[in-house]
DNA sequence: CCAAAATTATAATGTTTTTTGAAAAAAATA
DNA sequence: TATTTTTTTCAAAAAACATTATAATTTTGG
């Protein structure tokens, strides 16, 4: 994420201006604050796509903004990275609910800070991840995830169902035969009864039709085979 | 890093000797500076590879050259090591001067020394370093430490379920097929049963899920593989 | 409207895949 | 080397899924 506005929380004014020169020669936009109540207010007016925040501090402390963030839709996906001094202050950081995205030790070199803060926000940038969606009629398919959505809401497939979904849906319009549909889906050696396909697509009605007496999607073509349609 | 060079700057003859005697006969390369202005024309011409420096120095003291180095590009990677002379200074040290990379109070041993030097040279080598946490769920993984926290409790994971874990909640959501795990896990070369990666799951439910007869986490996606859900 | 052809529904049966328990083998550690 | 830990194998049991036979329904051309 280039050009990504990041906030720093510290009390101490040279580590804020250290991090922040060096987060602006790597590209970012930064914003400070001094305290824990500041930082919350900014975090409200400003949405930045990052949080650098010290673990100690006057007033709120960092942990507590962090778990603060949590509970909040609009700031829950905020990633944060934590300043920690002592080592011994990791395992409290890891072991307590951690709503931190990772954290850096003091004292700490200015690349490793870049570093880590480029590692996060790639991590969850979740734009740059872009996944093969299949998209026909009411029905999303995510390949990568093996997950189909029918109007938004998530459905279980089995098998043989999702990849006779998968086929019809990357084609919609085009009429498949049933024998088509047994080499692509079944595989070429299949030798069964090709009544097989017809019970899959009574299943894919089922679970994609409003009224699967009535099928709006996934149309018979009489003497020929089967299609998704698209509607007009 | 062997044989890297390193610079000394502290304004006491007896002590850059001591370091300089103990760092050659620990291998490395060594440079001496005795005030500010030396250290600084020093470093510009020799690209020392790290730098230990006396934090008071006469003319421009320790943290001013570590503050000034952080600022040009050339330097901004070069690590530091303090020395300070009473512990009132590491707070300071900590808190102000986050462009160190470590810190060592006199006296000290020569041993403790080049210990710290092999530290930090390690740490800041570039290959070496630079992991992030992994989260997913309840789950967060210390890759550099190599510990899982499952809901903030520190758990056990042998080598290969560490790698599977590792594996599947680096993309949670995306489903692994058993033969992709085997050949990222195991190697390319391993020409056991493909069952062993099923083995290997139950175990990492029996250690993430509460209840592994229904797992929340590892789903199992039939015909395809395994993947780490993320609930929504 | 009728009969033939094609399609769909249902349920019982058969198959494949996954889980599980237990024990053997291998590897790591003392 | 002995001991412990980890990994792998194997096979039975369970679960999930696919197929088939049969019956019911729908469509279409005469």
């Amino acid at each position: 994420m280039a050009g990504a506005k990041i906030l720093v929380v510290d009390d101490e004014p040279f580590i804020v201006e250290l991090v922040k020169f060096n987060l602006e020669s790597a590209g970012y936009e930064v914003i400070t604050a001094s305290d824990g109540h500041e930082a919350l207010k900014l975090i409200e007016k400003e949405h930045p796509d990052l949080i650098i925040l010290d673990i100690m501090l006057p007033g709120i402390d960092g942990m507590e903004i962090c778990r603060a963030l949590r509970f909040k839709r609009e700031t829950r996906d905020i990633p944060v990275i934590l300043l920690t001094a002592k080592t011994g202050e990791i395992d409290k950081v890891l072991g307590l609910e951690m709503g931190a995205d990772d954290y850096i030790t003091k004292p700490f070199s200015p690349r490793e800070l870049v570093a880590r803060v480029r590692a996060v926000l790639r991590r969850t940038d979740k734009k740059a991840r872009s996944e093969e969606l299949i998209k026909a009629g009411p029905v999303v398919i995510d390949v990568d995830r093996h997950e189909v959505f029918v109007d938004g809401k998530k459905k279980d497939f089995t098998p043989k169902e999702f990849e006779l979904l998968k086929l019809l849906a990357s084609n919609p319009g085009k009429v498949f035969s049933r024998e088509y549909l047994l080499e692509n889906v079944w595989g070429y050696d299949y030798l069964g009864d090709t009544r097989t396909v017809d019970v899959h697509i009574r299943h894919l009605r089922q679970k994609i039709e409003k009224n699967s007496e009535d099928p709006k999607y996934i149309k018979t073509v009489r003497g020929v085979g089967y299609k998704f349609n698209e509607l007009e």
